[in-house]
DNA sequence: AATAGTAATGCAAATGTTTTCATAAATTCT
DNA sequence: AGAATTTATGAAAACATTTGCATTACTATT
């Protein structure tokens, strides 16, 4: 007569076992300071004793939060957005809530079918990067009335909350401090833009600041490579060995991102050529590891782990107290100048 | 008179509009072959009228499956987990099902809570990674019957299903390729091994190959570096000031990882020391990247898009097909011979 | 035309909780 | 000692669904 059968643990099983009526259990649970301690007590022993785990399931169907915030990213794969997940999850998970997480590979359409999938489940609030959407998208947030967030690109008239970094003026910024170095002669390497807001921004950006500079990068040197290093650094490889001649070819490269910065460097190198003696290589974003590559990574320091914190912090605050005000926070950005980028 | 106000959207709302009952409605969504096409298109337009979402919260209650499946892992934060979350999730999303994620920060106390949080959602399974779990995590799985899955280490004999690649043998891998090459003098660049089986797998795998070739490592190289690429550029750069003579110091890094490796590449290139003429470096896991660095990074491919997604379909099987058998693959490894790494 | 069979639908119980309201027991006040 | 509070508990309704069973309305068979 084992007992470690797989008898049903239900809030009934355990007011038995503890000889209280059900009520009284979830009390305990939920208003511990109206049960008396020794009643308590028994609770305790009985839901040890039959390994109760309560049913957020059914809690949720009596209007109580489900203490889940849904969150879409483009990808999970790599660097981009790591660290935001990390900080954003350690941030939420603070206060109780537990993240359903999905990716759509930067197809907004899929973004929509995930985000009825969270609905389904009844999640607390949804979080999703950058303010690119379908119109569907934002339909469904406003008609279902749930609490949605926008992590990563500041805008400030967005409609719904945000948390980021000015993405345009990154771009620009990054832009400026190769022309402050004396290039003209730029490349751009930068992913896809569509449905992108954050990549559009900075590309915009680094246009507004060459337009200012009277400059106008030449169309056959804008590049474009999807989110990835060997996608990076072969169409650059490609670029430089179609140019050999120094004469021939841009000065530096600007990049949409650190990935791209990184797979640019990795192709100049791979092609002999000397960084930042010979090509400059400018970034965005500063992800993990860029300061520490050889040569240290020249990029416009994007605090992402500030964002996710911040974001995860300001969204469960803003669910917890049911505050429906649209929240902005715009994190501020920096140049870091490291060893890639030199001049003329 | 806008009728965008938040009308309650449930079944009944929905039933009341297409006018039919409850059950007819519920049965058109589960059961849609039972119910008369034009009804079920009256249903449809109601739906879409009144923007309702089904309650999973609601299904859940009745035993059927919530579709989620609770994924713990150390972090999110860095490389060598992004590549198998993204291709799990995505291996499970094809089966309908919605991954909730977590990270304890390499804390096993801290993922039994996870566990134990993801329970209260009643998850239809939990995936861990790796197999050094506390005690109380293994019986919290037993107790209450739920499905379990170790991803990342195989093992023949493991108390829950697993789907991963050899460690031990990718670490014996590992040092018999530095061994081939002539070194003798060998570094070892390793993770903190408590509560992480898989490193620790490796060091004993590399541990074993030098003790048939008659080498012992001097515990003096034994270096343990966090996982990160920072924290083992400086624990490199420590080493190898401190020796500033080729003959005082290893020939060869053997690292846990290839974060580390990427960091003790960049702390030998920092120091001025040429790799591979002067120095090799080996890493293990051959993370996203790994390849395209400059020069690129010998290591042992650990195939972490193949494992994630064939854990996450097996896993989504055996949950549909409610299977209870533990299920064991063992993904094939290989040398990836590149440019760190040469003769002494 | 009566019977059997089938398709479509509704009723009501069940799922695991929380919460409101009612009640009983214990304590404090006069 | 009786009344007024306070403390502790229970009964039952509510939450949004699913599903077994019952019922109705057809269609096919003889």
């Amino acid at each position: 007569m084992t007992d470690n059968k797989p008898l049903k643990a239900d809030i009934v099983a355990v007011a038995k076992a503890a000889r209280v009526s059900i009520s009284t259990v979830s009390r305990s649970f939920n208003h511990p300071e109206l049960v008396n301690p020794a009643t308590r007590k028994r609770i305790d022993t009985a839901v040890r004793k039959l390994g109760y785990i309560r049913n957020r399931a059914a809690q949720t169907m009596h209007g109580i939060r489900s203490a889940t915030i849904g969150l879409v990213v483009p990808t999970i794969d790599h660097a981009i957005f790591a660290e935001v997940i990390q900080a954003f999850s350690d941030a939420v998970d603070a206060q109780g809530f537990t993240i359903l997480v999905a990716s759509h590979g930067y197809d907004l359409e899929r973004e929509y079918g995930v985000l009825r999938k969270f609905m389904e489940h009844r999640v607390d609030g949804v979080a999703l990067i950058g303010l690119d959407h379908t119109d569907e998208t934002f339909e469904l947030i406003a008609r279902q009335n749930i609490p949605a967030l926008s992590i990563w690109n500041f805008d400030a008239d967005s409609a719904i909350s945000c948390v980021g970094a000015d993405n345009f003026a990154a771009g620009r910024m990054a832009a400026q401090h190769l022309l402050d170095l004396g290039h003209k002669d730029i490349s751009m390497v930068f992913p896809p833009t569509s449905g992108n807001d954050r990549a559009r921004s900075r590309f915009e950006g680094a246009l507004q600041a060459f337009t200012a500079a009277g400059i106008a990068p030449a169309p056959e040197w804008i590049i474009e490579a999807p989110y990835s290093i060997s996608d990076a650094k072969e169409a650059v490889g490609v670029m430089l060995s179609a140019h050999p001649n120094a004469a021939d070819r841009p000065t530096a490269f600007l990049c949409g991102n650190d990935v791209l910065a990184q797979g640019a460097l990795y192709g100049a190198l791979r092609a002999g050529i000397a960084v930042p003696r010979q090509m400059s290589i400018m970034g965005i974003g500063d992800f993990k590891g860029s300061r520490e590559m050889e040569p240290g990574l020249s990029t416009v320091h994007l605090p992402a782990r500030r964002i996710g914190e911040l974001a995860g912090q300001e969204f469960a605050r803003a669910i917890v107290n049911t505050d429906p005000r649209i929240f902005r926070f715009d994190c501020p950005i920096e140049l870091a100048i490291r060893q890639t980028c030199g001049p003329v």
